[in-house]
DNA sequence: GAGTGGTCTAGACCACGGT
DNA sequence: CCGTGGTCTAGACCACTCG
């Protein structure tokens, strides 16, 4: 097909630029690499610097690059793939994969959280927060909300609210071998809480994973996790994922 | 409002924006309804016309708005559970959710591509174009990639090419009774073809579903589906998907 | 043709990370 | 301190939809 001449309807600047840019991150240059700044780029290529952040922007969300404030744009590895699909994944790991527990408070949940646990909306019900750590970087931030009726035996003495006190529930709530229920998968943008604990900036891309844990054919627990969108790909079933859509093109002489 | 006052950590003009337009479509706007053009509004909070549309972009992004060129900006409804988790999904259905076959080629598929398919990268593949429709909608856009082993039976003279043959090849593929395989989810964006498909602008926000489908233990076919990450929540498992995740109620007009 | 959102420019200043 | 990306401005023109 044809390539290089002038366009009856000719695509935009930001977008071809961003096609030149991705395959020159596909030949020229290797992961971890910084680019020149986006001025000089913006000078090199010949446009305003807020174009050629239009193009950068886009090849963030791709997960092709990324930016840091006071530091630089540099490339970005392939992202990593994260499993979501079965309930293993679900308590705190070890090693290169798993949970931190952070603080669990006892608090009304949102309107939408009370009405997919089936519970009065001005019950209380635990919130445990926590972060998911993968090679040493957060991946998720997650708020798991667990109905007090889901975990009588937790002893309120123990641990008042923190860390510890967010073991303890969850160490109740694994005790009742938990069902994976359904989950769902919307695109987001992280608030602030959220973006602090993924280290993104507020208004960062977030994948929301929306899942519902099953006991005894109750809901017993609700988890609503966000995942940092320009480094996770999400994986259910069995393997590790199947890997596509990143990486070289093929070239079109 | 706006009589606010001076913040110690002053957040971004956008980001408080968003927050004060959530708040409104909250209480004072119903679905569907046309907002005021992007000059008025920038007007009345005293911004510039880009950082207006900053904020607009993340409630797009976050599925609360819709804009189309020369039409204006509304407000969308909440994001329709797209299942994606089960077989059923993948074979035209009927009445509000169905594939419509559009296309149906035989070329090389990407080096990913061939690579997850488990062949060499030479022997061309079948590859089938089709989109999901939902309530009348686009939802999805869909590249199949499927190896001539998989479909031996297929007599090459039924129809050279185009929908008829990309239904021919889907009825010999359901005969072989695939099981549904891995799948991962990850942020994209979508391609000038995908985008047509999907009544988009080039660059929109997809979520990338990829999907591995097994028989007699071999890999048989590879999906690419892009969904349109503005209105689709992608749903796995059983039931329609949780319901959460979109703001407070309606009003009338 | 009028009105909408989409693209683009050429500046400015700010917040942050490293020195 | 300097250099980086992040935010913001006040314009301009273009592409599209619709009456």
């Amino acid at each position: 097909m044809g390539t290089t001449q002038l366009e009856s309807v000719p695509e935009p600047k930001y977008w071809h630029l961003r096609t030149v840019l991705t395959e020159a991150l596909d030949s020229e240059f290797a992961v971890g690499e910084i680019l020149p700044n986006e001025r000089d780029l913006a000078a090199r290529f010949g446009v305003a610097r807020a174009t050629l952040r239009q193009a950068l922007e886009q090849l963030e969300l791709e997960g092709r690059l990324q930016r840091r404030r006071g530091v630089g744009t540099t490339v970005a590895p392939p992202r990593m793939g994260v499993d979501v699909g079965t309930e293993q994944h679900t308590w705190p790991g070890a090693g290169e994969d798993a949970w931190q527990s952070a603080d669990c408070t006892l608090a009304e949940p949102p309107a939408t959280v009370a009405e997919a646990l089936e519970t009065d909306r001005a019950e209380p019900v635990h919130i445990v927060r926590r972060t998911r750590m993968t090679h040493g970087q957060p991946v998720a931030a997650e708020l798991l909300y667990i109905p007090r009726s889901s975990v009588p035996e937790l002893s309120a003495i123990d641990a008042p609210s923190g860390a510890a006190r967010a073991r303890a529930v969850l160490r109740e709530l694994q005790r009742l071998e938990l069902e994976g229920g359904e989950s769902a998968v919307e695109l987001g943008s992280a608030g602030a809480d959220d973006a602090k604990a993924l280290d993104r900036l507020p208004g960062a891309p977030v994948l929301v994973v929306t899942t519902r844990y099953h006991a005894d054919g109750r809901t017993a627990a609700l988890s609503v996790a966000t995942y940092r969108a320009d480094t996770c790909r999400l994986t259910f079933g069995d393997s590790g994922g199947v890997e596509i859509h990143q990486g070289p093109e093929r070239r079109a002489s």
